[in-house]
DNA sequence: CCAGACGTTGTT
DNA sequence: GTCTGG
DNA sequence: CCAGACGTTGTT
DNA sequence: GTCTGG
């Protein structure tokens, strides 16, 4: 499932430093991570090596007004026509991830998807593979680029008024595509329809920006909607996240674990 | 007309 | 806000 | 995070 | 009370 993500942002300074990143890509995490400092939440609620989209933490976001700050938006989209708050809840467990095929057709993405696109900047994700047919014993790999830089996801965000309480909520979704070979591994519980985060490529992350105007816009925005190479990614299974036993939000949580019970799909 | 849905991954 | 189903 | 399940033998 | 699934 592509609910479970790591956003370490300060570390991905240090891991783009470390490997040796071009300039501007240091340059532009550095200007990033100014803003972070302003926050003094930041430590708290921000950096996570694992969180579930379902207790809808805040993820950096990008967009088109303002492409050299880091924003910080609720995880779980909330469509502008949303009357209360019961239907806004409801809807945000209903849209953490956005099917990329859909998200110009669907009421509850569809402006988003034409004016208000965003990058979800996360360090990692997480994906669940099967064990079993029905899916009792479920083993979590953690997946990241190969270079360790940020991961840029297509996104799509709103800005949401509760009418009973005036308060504005600002919240995004995370697109996604068919997966490529190796994650259709990992995420093999239907094997009719694996899917993945929409990474967009680094040197393409603005391109999903862009302003719709015209059919051809739209065309180009679509050709981004697609499987990411494998060969960029680094896929291993990790330890029980969730539940009581789980590790939690850890730096463990990234740690490859070997499984000497049971065979799992391993990637060089 | 008007109430109810509006969604995903993974199930029923 | 807009569509669908009853 | 939080709502919902928490079970069996035997049947669909 | 505690675990699971969304």
């Amino acid at each position: 499932m592509c609910y479970d993500v790591a956003t370490n942002y300060k570390r991905q300074l240090k891991e783009a430093e470390r490997l040796g990143a071009d300039k501007s890509e240091i340059d532009f995490l550095s200007k990033k991570l100014k803003e972070l400092e302003k926050l003094k939440r930041y430590n708290e609620s921000i950096e996570h090596y694992y969180t579930s989209g379902f207790s809808h933490q805040k993820l950096g976001v990008i967009t088109a007004d303002k492409p050299d700050e880091l924003q910080f938006f609720q995880w779980g989209l909330i469509p502008f026509w949303v009357k209360d708050s019961k239907t806004a809840q409801k809807l945000s467990n209903q849209t953490l991830n956005a099917r990329g095929e859909t998200i110009f057709e669907k009421p509850s993405f569809r402006a988003a998807a034409k004016k208000r696109r965003c990058l979800v900047v996360l360090t990692g994700y997480y994906e669940h593979y099967w064990a079993d047919a029905k899916g009792k014993r479920k083993i979590p790999y953690y997946i990241e680029f190969k270079n360790k830089l940020p991961m840029y996801m297509g996104g799509l965000w709103e800005e949401w008024v509760d009418k009973e309480t005036g308060e504005v909520v600002k919240t995004v979704t995370i697109v996604t595509t068919e997966a490529n070979s190796a994650l259709a591994k990992v995420h093999n519980r239907d094997e009719s329809n694996p899917r993945m985060l929409n990474i967009i490529p680094n040197e393409m992350k603005f391109d999903w920006l862009h302003e719709i105007q015209n059919d051809s816009d739209k065309k180009f925005i679509e050709s981004l909607i697609r499987p990411y190479p494998e060969e960029e990614l680094t896929i291993y299974p990790v330890g029980q996240l969730r539940g009581k036993n789980g590790l939690g939000d850890v730096p463990e949580a990234h740690e490859k674990v070997e499984y000497e019970d049971i065979e799992v799909p391993l990637f060089d």
